[in-house]
DNA sequence: CGAATTATCGACCAATTCATTCGAAGGCAT
DNA sequence: ATGCCTTCGAATGAATTGGTCGATAATTCG
């Protein structure tokens, strides 16, 4: 290889893509290999352990959902599209990610506190992204709000609260429809002119 | 419960969620029964072991995919249509098929030999219907063909092929456009007039 | 070239996991 | 009580698995 940095990127994609199917507990350090087509130990040159390995993924998951995030909103121009755009993004990757979250509380809550640290952060830019989405709409006079702070916290509760029942029914969730209700509700209470 | 018989069912439909996520494998006969709300020594009183369930669920499903078919093709009445309905059904039935397929070429590919007469029970029933829905085609004077066993032959060759990449790779398919590109070719060189 | 560094691998280990067994026992009808 | 149906916890033995280590290619560099 070029150099360990530029393998240790490939090793990160293709354990991302096993951890993301089959969860953290369930993928074995033989299937990374295999992907790899490279011997089991030859990963240990790289990587100390198979949670360090899992923790780079989560880390370049996030990175590439924050990717997704501004490119979706930067897409479109109209601030209803773009806040669409935007929830649509954030559920339909929180449903890829749900894997790795599962396999973190399978019994191993000791360690892998980073994820907190990373969720905390993500909560934090994710209120910063609405605020932006919902003040550029007050601009456009598209929205009309009291205080955009409290409403952009009101919009990620509500998007919390849609990550409940992905997180533990894994099965006949279709958010796709749920999603679309919560949106009509919140733009025929958000938008000015009827 | 109020019968055995019933309850195996269930088994069947709970383990069959697993088994299709995670594969023969990868899936433990404790999440089997966390998901069923029981003890897990408890699933022996109603199947002889994990094979045996695992015979059992996807017998079943391929009873749910005769059944799919079926009413694919009859909910709609143009040949095109049918064709078309029913190739699109018994590609997507696959793709969610596939997992028990990796799951069985894991290593143990000496048992498991119910899956092959299940194969060519299927090969041959898919024959048939596929040779209706010509015939059914030439009838209503839609389709022109030379020799409608030949041609169904034909059009299953084509599905197995594309069964190949989905079965394989796994990831980036879109069977969708392959299915539809393949369709019109069929259909420009089936169909009558044009 | 030859030595040092980089990268890969197979063999091995200790710990854990997992399917399966078995005896006990709860619930229930007779 | 007796016997049957059902469930379960504990135990087990075999298999799996994350990780280690020394050997050994492959590559770089003087």
């Amino acid at each position: 290889m070029i150099n360990k940095e530029e393998f240790r990127r490939k090793i990160i994609l293709v354990a991302g893509q096993i951890f993301s199917h089959y969860g953290f507990k369930k993928t074995t350090m033989d299937e990374i290999a295999t992907g790899l087509k490279m011997g089991k130990s030859s990963i240990y040159y790289y990587f100390e352990s198979k949670e360090d390995i899992f923790e780079a993924v989560v880390l370049h998951e996030a990175n590439v959902l924050r990717n997704e995030l501004t490119t979706a909103i930067k897409s479109v121009d109209s601030p209803i599209e773009k806040m669409r755009n935007y929830v649509f993004v954030r559920m339909k990757s929180f449903e890829k990610l749900s894997n790795y979250y599962n396999a973190i509380f399978d019994k191993n809550l000791d360690h892998f506190d980073f994820i907190e640290t990373i969720r905390e952060k993500y909560d934090r830019e994710e209120l910063a992204i609405l605020r932006l989405i919902i003040y550029h709409g007050e601009r456009k006079k598209v929205f009309n709000v009291v205080n955009s702070e409290y409403t952009a916290m009101a919009i990620q509760t509500t998007l919390k609260g849609l990550e409940v029942p992905l997180f533990w029914k894994k099965k006949e969730v279709n958010i796709e429809n749920r999603l679309n209700a919560i949106l009509d509700v919140l733009f025929y209470g958000i938008v000015k002119n009827r």
